[in-house]
DNA sequence: CCATAAATGTAGTGTTCGCTACAGATGTGG
DNA sequence: CCACATCTGTAGCGAACACTACATTTATGG
């Protein structure tokens, strides 16, 4: 049967321009015609393509996190639960910060409450979060396994330590903090696992 | 002269719902209908009393952060910064898991990412998250002259870490975490303070 | 008791929102 | 080369948005 005329766009690259409005202005701040004029198409295109506008966010959304997969993957790469902190900690300064992207992280100011019709979008963004955290714990699971951890340490309260200090990070970045105080504030929150470690 | 007709309403318990609406639906997911009609007033005398909708947010946001200086003095009050620490984030967990209001913080959730035409209310929030992680700072530094913390101590440091937790513990309340997950990040994050008093 | 001043309720305003009908263009399968 | 399937651009849909004109009501000052 007939295959009907191909698309004319580049999908990951629409999906990128897409991805920074979503970023800089929120899901609810972004409009339909931000999101078609930065991906360099018309409506339909758009709709065809992706649904709708929660449906363009999702595609924005995976994306996102997977072009931080390699990333994620080197943090976790670290030898200690101490390494794994400080790498996730330093990198999410670094990339908040990044003059490349907008400010701050798209899981966090995407839009954390939204209108009547919108309600899952914060669930949608809570539920990508939530992959990292449970990234994080079971490494550090294993480093309790690896006697790195010491045996009274609780995995899955430092793995939700270490998503809550991203996260609000994240929400200091989208207020113009610079990297300098995203540092400090990842120096800081590092201590707290030379404290976990076996000793 | 004439003084005109009186107001029939009572702006503060309409400021008290208003704040609600932008809670629970964020800036620009609150609609001039839905405020109206949980203010229990009709759009002119609204716009009468608050300007426009921008106006009404920093009116909410003054109630807001006048509801909760009584708090944060009790906060402040605490005798060593390691208390001051565990009070603060105890506080934000119960206060941010609290049934009688929307999950989280309205500080937060408010509005970190807007559209066109909404550029400073971004803006308006983080100036004031910032007052309180200059009250705490200031705390920190008498902390240091008491010699509650140690010398080597960053107070600016510090504060910040703090007002990055609590904002990151906002985020997770906004997407359903429940109290205990919340006192659990305020556990291991106090620890940080224990290695910073002076011995 | 009258003139003035301000708040109220009704009923809209123009604009922008997300989204789509439709016709033409561009490819594939037979 | 034709029938078909899908994409593309133009143009515009109904609905919801923030906001307001206006007549009316309710107070105060003289």
């Amino acid at each position: 049967m007939a295959m009907g005329r191909p698309r004319e766009f580049d999908a990951d690259a629409a999906l990128d321009q897409a991805m920074e409005v979503f970023w800089r202005h929120g899901y609810e701040g972004a409009t339909i015609a931000q999101l078609t004029e930065a991906m360099g198409i018309n409506p339909p295109s758009l709709y065809a393509a992706f649904g709708n506008k929660e449906g363009l966010l999702k595609a924005a959304l995976d994306r996102y996190t997977a072009k931080r997969a390699a990333w994620m993957d080197e943090v976790l790469s670290a030898p200690t639960a101490r390494d794994v902190a400080e790498r996730m900690l330093m990198g999410t300064a670094d990339s908040q910060t990044d003059p490349d992207n907008p400010p701050g992280c798209l899981l966090v100011q995407g839009g954390l409450a939204c209108g009547t019709g919108s309600e899952n979008v914060p669930f949608e963004l809570a539920a990508r979060r939530a992959l990292t955290e449970d990234q994080l714990r079971e490494r550090f699971v294993r480093a309790k396994e690896e006697g790195d951890l010491r045996p009274a340490a609780d995995a899955a309260a430092l793995a939700r330590y270490l998503s809550a200090v991203s996260a609000g990070m994240g929400v200091m970045a989208s207020s113009g903090a610079n990297r300098e105080a995203l540092r400090q504030v990842a120096n800081v929150s590092v201590k707290v696992f030379e404290e976990q470690s076996a000793k």
